[in-house]
DNA sequence: TGTACATCAGTGAACGCGCGTTCACTGATGTAC
DNA sequence: TGTACATCAGTGAACGCGCGTTCACTGATGTAC
């Protein structure tokens, strides 16, 4: 009868079990990318899973801790994906205006591969203080590696502050990837995301916010494919 | 016992209750800029308006239906605040610096003001494409202003397409403001919004994208005081 | 090698709570005669 | 001026539904002797 009480929630030892939780984190972000967070029902991931209700509950203190652990191990996954494409070794003799056009590419596919995802974690963040700090942490950790990679090559931006100029241009940025996430459903016919465009379009932006030259090898679209679909 | 199917959705003749719809508004807004929409029950917000829950069913097909007819009225003041900020006539002999010099910090102003209506819509718009759809509508209205205000000064923006640097920038200011208005919460300690500082490192970061000069005459603060709260 | 028992892993029906919505009601104001 | 009735404006307790969470259960795998 207190059998219960001495089983710990999540991080199961026997290999089996562990296998099967992977099963049901790769399920719940399935059907969260797909319905939203608040949308799916536990029920609705465990049958996903193909397991019950019950075991959920032994693995998780409540549905919110769910997205917590779906957060954590994205942030890994994010953090690690930083580390290795922001090293400065690999970037030796490149200059800042290389760094931007070819980081802006990765950011946006990044978003469009995990949209769904992400989309469930900017909401709860909106919502549960404590997610958004969590999701803030992470956060701080890319940004911090891309700002130092770029104020490496002050000299280069024609900017009478470059940190805030590197600041500000990041966090416009990431403000129209988030704002994109969230509204510009894949969904609803009408425009559709055309990644390449996108990237230019933000790429020729900050490099106009840095203070850099632009190449002409950046083509400016004709303004009709122009992503247009905000709020 | 028919006697209910009588009674109209919203919209009572008699002055005394079209005041009390006004209330009821008033009240809602409240509430729901406190508290988020999805916290804020009907039983609250009838105790604010001193009204009772029934009479709210009276008023309103539903609950959502409340929410879509605080952003009817907002949308109505804002074009109405656009169409005046915007008219060509007033800008008559002012550069497109000037322009956007004056309207950033506007916005930055509404958006303060109305933060937590804003960021209740946001929410909504981001779960509900129908809500989407009318605060999209409303937004290209103010969008298009801008845009034809800014293009009728096409030659002073350095930038080989102009309706496209318009756009983006627009786009990426917009985002930027709605990404602030959804996540940073005034409650929480640490980084608190300095409207004016704010509405420099914008102006500066639109006048780069736009391709326009900046005057020495916007402060480039220190990096201390840039805001830094995002997700 | 067999028996008894403990633990692990998992199941899914039932519970319960919050809150949107309904509905049978009251009281005040107007209108007909 | 009074009476009867219709309509308007409003009330708030009760209902009901969806879904997160619980809990009494089953079956399989170890371990002691």
């Amino acid at each position: 009868v207190i059998r219960q009480r001495t089983r710990w929630h999540s991080t199961p030892k026997q290999p089996r079990s562990q296998a099967r939780l992977a099963r049901i984190l790769d399920a719940a972000e399935r059907v969260i990318a797909d319905k939203g967070f608040e949308q799916a029902t536990v029920a609705q991931i465990m049958a996903e899973a193909k397991s019950s209700v019950g075991l959920f509950y032994q693995r998780f203190k409540t549905k919110d801790d769910l997205l917590r652990c779906l957060l954590a191990r994205f942030t890994e996954e994010a953090i690690a994906l930083t580390d290795q494409t922001l090293d400065p070794h690999s970037w030796t003799s490149r200059t800042a205006e290389d760094i931007v056009a070819e980081v802006i590419p990765v950011l946006v596919e990044l978003y469009r591969a995990r949209r769904g995802l992400l989309r469930a974690f900017l909401l709860k963040a909106s919502v549960d203080p404590d997610f958004h700090q969590q999701a803030h942490i992470a956060e701080q950790h890319v940004a911090q590696r891309l700002e130092e990679l770029l104020l490496s090559r002050k000299r280069e931006l024609r900017h009478p502050d470059p940190a805030a100029a590197v600041r500000i241009a990041y966090q416009m940025l990431r403000s129209t990837l988030n704002v994109l996430t969230l509204f510009v459903t894949p969904r609803r016919s009408g425009y559709q995301l055309d990644n390449a465009a996108l990237a230019d379009q933000l790429t020729r932006a900050v490099l106009a916010m840095l203070g850099l030259k632009t190449r002409t090898k950046h083509r400016s679209r004709s303004s009709k494919t122009t992503q247009r679909s905000t709020l």
